[in-house]
DNA sequence: CAACAAACATACATCCTTGTATGTTTATAA
DNA sequence: TTATAAACATACAAGGATGTATGTTTGTTG
């Protein structure tokens, strides 16, 4: 039997046992087809078959590279989640930035600019805030989810203390009281963004709209 | 054949044509025994046969009154959304209010005060947020899912022009941009308190998140 | 009082989906 | 060079889920 015809490999042909390079291709196609098709058919109708037609292999691949579903998806988040947010961490702890609320802004901009950017990104965020059920084996994924959420909080709060402590924070403002406020700013213009696709009317206004809500907590005055 | 033991209606028994208020009773049972399993396993997972069985009937019964699922989801978000609309869009135009961001105020804490008073309308909430993938024929349902917010930003932008035309707005904030502001953050707070659970700390603290929000904008200053 | 149709229950056929068990090559280590 | 195991493909068994077709009562209308 011969393991490809003009150079392409095909199926019903038994070829395995790459090297290990070959073996990360495979698992790399998987997590990409995957999130292709979590993106077109939600989730739970995402069938492992569906999933290992577009990688151009069989569920026995995806068998072996992965547990489950569950696991399959927590690896599709990850793929886009860790570089995302080691980039917006970067910029908000930058020492670049003499007041902390440029970092702050900066920061947001950065990330919705991604987000509009990339198309990868946002196909990963819309399959987890629009087309996955957070129930069962995904009650406990939910939670890895809404980590970097909460993450999110105790960071700006931190900005937000160092901004009153060297006082370009508006006088009279509690730095938890708006970091909280700017953490619900955030979340909702990210679900609004994706829900609501509102195509370039709010996608160019995301930036100003992110001035604007900073512009309201800068002070002294 | 009985259609009944000790007043209980059992099933294996064809008792129908029932007079047509009994019939609205087993329409309403279905919709609540529908929210029930669609909280509890997500909307996919929900079958007609569990949502039948939690109702005390068969599926011919839920057919009878639904022609398929995204019928039913429709019918459940429905029966909580349409009274609670009501309500909060009562108290955002009512002429009790001398200053609009009072009426914003309000109408705001009213709705997250029945979200967490309210056992059933967070169930729903969790639901079309947490627990339904938006994709195929729920796709079209996404659209009217998010009509309210899209409304909401257009009711509390009027407001907002009203509070500026009556002097009440902060000097030099623009309308709009105060309007989309308080847009994202009651879409965020609401997202927040449903994904995160934050227990007493965040039920309690919302009214007051809401009061320094909307403090941030009174004027004149 | 007879016919009709509302309001369901039952039954049937079909199509997926998942998990696992079992092949089959081939890189690699001994 | 041979044995082992990685890296898959194939095959099998079993359990649902959906939609529809067809029964079966009984309130209601003429």
């Amino acid at each position: 039997m011969r393991a490809d015809i003009g150079g392409f490999p095909v199926q019903g042909v038994v070829l395995v046992r790459k090297t290990r390079e070959e073996a990360e291709k495979t698992r790399k196609q998987i997590v990409d087809s995957a999130r292709a098709v979590f993106h077109r058919c939600g989730v739970s109708r995402s069938t492992l078959e569906k999933i290992a037609q577009e990688a151009g292999v069989t569920r026995g691949a995806v068998y072996w590279h992965f547990k489950d579903k569950s696991e399959l998806f927590f690896a599709v988040r990850e793929d886009i989640f860790a570089p995302l947010l080691e980039r917006t961490d970067s910029i908000l702890f930058s020492e670049a930035y003499a007041d902390p609320l440029d970092a702050i802004q900066a920061s947001l901009q950065e990330f919705f600019r991604v987000l509009d950017d990339c198309s990868v990104v946002r196909e990963v965020f819309e399959i987890m805030i629009l087309r996955c059920e957070y129930v069962q084996e995904f009650a406990s994924v939910q939670e890895e989810v809404n980590r970097p959420a909460i993450d999110f909080l105790a960071k700006i709060e931190r900005m937000y203390v160092r901004a009153a402590e060297r006082g370009t924070l508006r006088t009279g403002l509690d730095p938890f009281a708006a970091a909280r406020d700017t953490w619900a700013f955030t979340s909702g213009l990210l679900h609004l963004a994706l829900e609501c696709r509102l195509e370039e009317n709010l996608a160019t206004d995301v930036a100003t709209l992110i001035v604007a809500h900073m512009a309201l907590r800068r002070g002294p005055l």
